[in-house]
DNA sequence: CGGTATCCTTTACGATACTG
DNA sequence: CAGTATCGTAAAGGATACCG
């Protein structure tokens, strides 16, 4: 019996690839991390995620609820009132998607200057 | 004097953005988690991670470089022989990225049935 | 308020061909 | 082998208008 349902990230036609593709994804990582903190109203995390699109924000809050990671609460009242938090499944690759963007917030000066020497080389 | 200039990926100027897209990015992800077992060659890399194009390869490679996560050893012999590995930052980046990598992997049986949930309820 | 639908532009990406 | 250059397509994304 061979082994060929582990899931791999390295292949293809892995559903683990779309999934990644989608927490990774550029409006994705900062939605997780956002929601790592609080709950947040669409229009909240809309003026929070600077520069996201409410198409786009639509779309990847999509993606993650389907995924299982997010959850849409939507209160039957006028005017809608609609608010997204993790789920816990959420949680966990939020809190590791945040980590890894606050790495990325605290390493910046380090690019910075590995850019200035990559660029002064060529 | 204001606290303008902590690096914030919420803002849509700040530097950690790009930065964080070219770890993030579809290719990015894969390469960086590969480099961190050990060191590859360009076409060993290539054949490693499933469908990544010469172009794509090259242009992924050439972002991690500049930004000081990977390194580049070109051996000046015939036939060309490059070797790509990480850098000290590269490899702090490298093993988050791979830790979430992994995380998904190990979860695609969750997120399956949570789609299933999703898709049953419209 | 919290979206959807439509249109349009831009970017990402892949395939192929070529080079040191 | 390790790329670059060019081209064409597909997908991502933004702007605007509209709706329950």
């Amino acid at each position: 019996m061979p082994e060929t349902f582990a899931p791999d990230v390295n292949r293809v036609d892995c559903p683990s690839r779309i999934i990644l593709e989608h927490v990774t994804s550029r409006w994705g990582v900062l939605v997780l991390a956002a929601l790592l903190d609080r709950s947040y109203r669409f229009s909240e995390l809309r003026r929070h995620v600077g520069g996201v699109s409410e198409k786009m924000l639509a779309q990847t809050l999509q993606a993650l609820e389907r995924d299982g990671f997010v959850l849409r609460d939507a209160k039957p009242v006028i005017p809608p009132r609609v608010d997204y938090s993790l789920t816990p499944l959420g949680q966990e690759v939020a809190a590791k998607v945040n980590s890894l963007a606050h790495w990325v917030e605290s390493k910046v000066p380090d690019v910075m200057q590995a850019r200035d020497q990559y660029d002064k080389a060529r």
